[in-house]
DNA sequence: TGCGGCCTCGCTATTTCGGGGGAGGACCTG
DNA sequence: CAGGTCCTCCCCCGAAATAGCGAGGCCGCA
């Protein structure tokens, strides 16, 4: 909502009640499909050529509703380009939503991964929007474009509080209809499992842990198996990954 | 945004005009003082008693802004309420705000916490919004009100939007004016670097690993102990607990 | 053409961790 | 009060990780 906007209250009205449509949409969505409709509208209401919601998850199966062509789509998958993108990469580290060219382009895979992206119509402007859910979830909301410099700057200035809510509203929708992540893992952690795991995480070895938790070093094991249990963890490290990733430690 | 302001267009800008006000001067905040006025001006836009933000820390040292009494805000922090406070609690497992009634306050601790609340002035209605940055990093934004349940739903679905913008703008100036957390940027691993501790993350044991990668243990240690030492970790899980909680790598 | 980083392979000895048991007391909830 | 969870302690032994050495080839950058 730019200044220029706050003259113009008819058209921002008109504007804001398609951004209210679209919200509302997206509250009322009961379907994956009807979110993949929803990027569509996205697109129209902003004025970009795509629009992109991406679950980024560990195993690499993606969780991805957008209006890229199905040939880049099955591309990035293919070659793991999430791992190589720095529109993904440079998100994970950051909370502020990030215009493309603010980002790393200078490894070389990225060089390549930029070259391939051109070639497959995704435009040259994009500003991305980090989301971050329960369990370390990850997500990202994209918006990209043709078109110069100047006026991509100006449609992020004018738009992006909006981007944010989209997303927003976005990933809630998709927690919402795939709960299978978020039920599957909810375990919680005793107390002193988390003092043990958060000890070992930083380094501790079980003696110094049981030292510094003035309990025995058997006792300790005990709260590692059990921890290591409750985590579906096949090793003390496992456990303590699957811990940090899902934030029940912090380290 | 409801329905019942779509018609009173002048009254809609004037409110917008000063969420504006405040977004922007969000923006434009360099200091924590500032950040705690702003607190202030949130109260008096959205017309609440109270609101707050806390960067809830598990070493306990908490980022707080609010308005609530110096008395409640000590004994918060003396008690180690937010392992008890239900707000904080059931944010943690959610990426939907969510109103205070909504959440368990069942348990026993939980209820003497809610009593404790009530004496020092919280108010009976709140409205919490979870905000999740990266490394693990979570944050509440939370607003209060001393009101009838009608009143508060109205207020809430009047603002609900607007409460999400307000709290991503104050993590994301938060974010900012605290570099410690940012400051802890660690050196590039290599790829096999992170192959290996990806592999080692997911439970797989070194001879696994190395199967895996089809390489030698012994190289396999190699690009442990070289990830080891640029993380600056002290043993394997150190630095697996480390690489997680920098998103160098994803479990 | 260096230099440095990355990737690859090898040895031995010591320390640590993992899995398998069992057992008692404290606390809260239904 | 029973049942569940949590916290605490103890045994042994095989498997795994760690620490300390060294060595060579490949690649990009200056």
């Amino acid at each position: 909502m730019g200044p220029d906007l706050k003259g113009s209250s008819t058209y921002f009205m008109a504007y804001k009640a398609e951004l209210d449509r679209i919200l509302e949409a997206l509250d009322a969505t009961e379907t994956l499909e009807g979110l993949q409709l929803i990027v569509e509208q996205v697109c129209e209401v902003f004025g970009v050529d795509h629009a992109m919601y991406l679950w980024v998850e560990t195993a690499g199966n993606h969780y991805y509703f957008g209006t890229y062509s199905e040939a880049w789509t099955g591309r990035y998958l293919d070659k793991a380009y999430s791992r190589v993108d720095p529109v993904v990469v440079g998100c994970y580290q950051r909370f502020h939503p990030v215009d493309w060219k603010r980002l790393d382009w200078n490894p070389k895979p990225a060089r390549e991964f930029l070259k391939d992206a051109m070639e497959h119509g995704v435009g040259n402007q994009g500003y991305a929007i980090p989301i971050r859910g329960p369990n370390g979830q990850f997500a990202l909301f994209t918006l990209s474009h043709n078109c110069g410099d100047a006026a991509w700057e100006k449609l992020v200035a004018k738009y992006n509080r909006d981007f944010i809510l989209v997303a927003h509203y976005f990933n809630r929708k998709v927690l919402e209809l795939e709960p299978s992540r978020t039920a599957e893992q909810a375990q919680p952690l005793s107390p002193r499992e988390v003092d043990a795991l958060t000890l070992l995480a930083i380094g501790y070895s079980r003696a110094q842990v049981a030292q510094t938790l003035a309990i025995s070093e058997h006792t300790l094991r005990v709260y590692i198996e059990s921890a290591r249990f409750k985590l579906g963890a096949i090793n003390t490290t496992h456990a303590i990954a699957r811990a940090v990733s899902l934030g029940l430690i912090v380290v």
